[in-house]
DNA sequence: AAGTACCTCAACCGCAACCCG
DNA sequence: CCGGGTTGCGGTTGAGGTACT
């Protein structure tokens, strides 16, 4: 025997609500202080055909005071990008962060709109990565440069752009022995190797493991490499722009592109547990 | 103008969590 | 603790609108 029915689904409409019930049931939650006691009984009590979980979603996500309706921000377009990346689909937690707006709302804008721009920037990328906090380790590196410095990345206005190091860490603990990472630099790591003007990856000089957006007096460029043989797993640093908006900014936003260096890497990159 | 494809978003559904007797 | 009722959530659907051919 299955479950009951949350309502009597015989004598329930179903559809799009009519302007006469959207104003039965805002006229009975206006009387009722705008909560209900008990949604399953509020259909009977307030004179409508509907099932109380209808009643429910359609006071939440429609006549409810303070709805935001019209086209997302793009303020809110990166609160939404941002916590996707941090949380993954928990639309009501994503919701929340923005008055006036739902979590059906947010779920949908996602699904027609976000999902696209957060998937389709570059086709040899794995974008479900998180972040580029997350670099495969077991790859010797890779570097997009750009011909001109261009101080100022924006996607790495909010990182530290100092070197800091971090490590023995729960980050690293992926790296199979011999090989543990005993520091990792990450940010714009002034004496790193990736600081130098060079285009190919080479050895750090503080860490096996380094990871940066570095301008110096001729280009600009991200890259991350390893020195030492043998590198695996996954470190998520826990912060950082996407993979596709780093791309995208460094990639698409400047016109002067002049190197791609081991897109292998990239192409190759895996998600996080795949 | 008509037909078709695509997009949007309100609404539904099932499930899990929560509440309470 | 248990079990039934209720609530909240996320995935999915499909009607209606719009763009394209």
């Amino acid at each position: 025997m299955g479950r009951a029915p949350c309502c009597d689904k015989a004598n329930v409409k179903k559809g799009p609500w009519s302007p006469e019930e959207d104003a039965t049931l805002r006229s009975y939650m206006e009387t009722h202080g705008g909560a209900a006691d008990n949604w399953i009984a509020l259909p009977k009590k307030a004179g409508l055909r509907r099932c109380g979980k209808s009643c429910r979603l359609r006071w939440l996500n429609y006549l409810r005071p303070n709805i935001k309706h019209g086209s997302f921000t793009e303020e809110e377009d990166s609160i939404i990008m941002r916590l996707y990346n941090e949380i993954g689909s928990r639309w009501s937690v994503i919701a929340s962060q923005m008055p006036g707006r739902t979590d059906n709302d947010v779920k949908n804008y996602w699904n027609t709109k976000l999902k696209k721009r957060h998937s389709c920037s570059n086709p040899n990328l794995d974008t479900t990565s998180s972040s580029t906090s997350m670099i495969d380790y077991n790859y010797q590196g890779f570097q997009l440069a750009t011909s001109e410095a261009r101080p100022g990345l924006a996607m790495f206005s909010n990182l530290p752009m100092s070197s800091i190091n971090y490590g023995p860490s729960p980050v690293a603990q992926a790296a199979p022995s011999p090989n543990n990472v005993s520091t990792i630099n990450f940010g714009a790591v002034a004496n790193s190797w990736a600081s130098r003007e060079s285009s190919s990856i080479n050895s750090p000089v503080n860490s096996p493991y380094s990871f940066g957006v570095t301008e110096n007096s001729r280009s600009t460029s991200v890259s991350c490499g390893e020195n030492a043989a043998g590198g695996h797993g996954w470190m998520d640093l826990g912060f950082g722009p996407s993979w596709n908006d780093l791309i995208n900014e460094l990639l698409f936003d400047h016109e002067e592109v002049t190197e791609i260096s081991a897109p292998n890497a990239m192409a190759e990159a895996k998600p996080k547990g795949a």
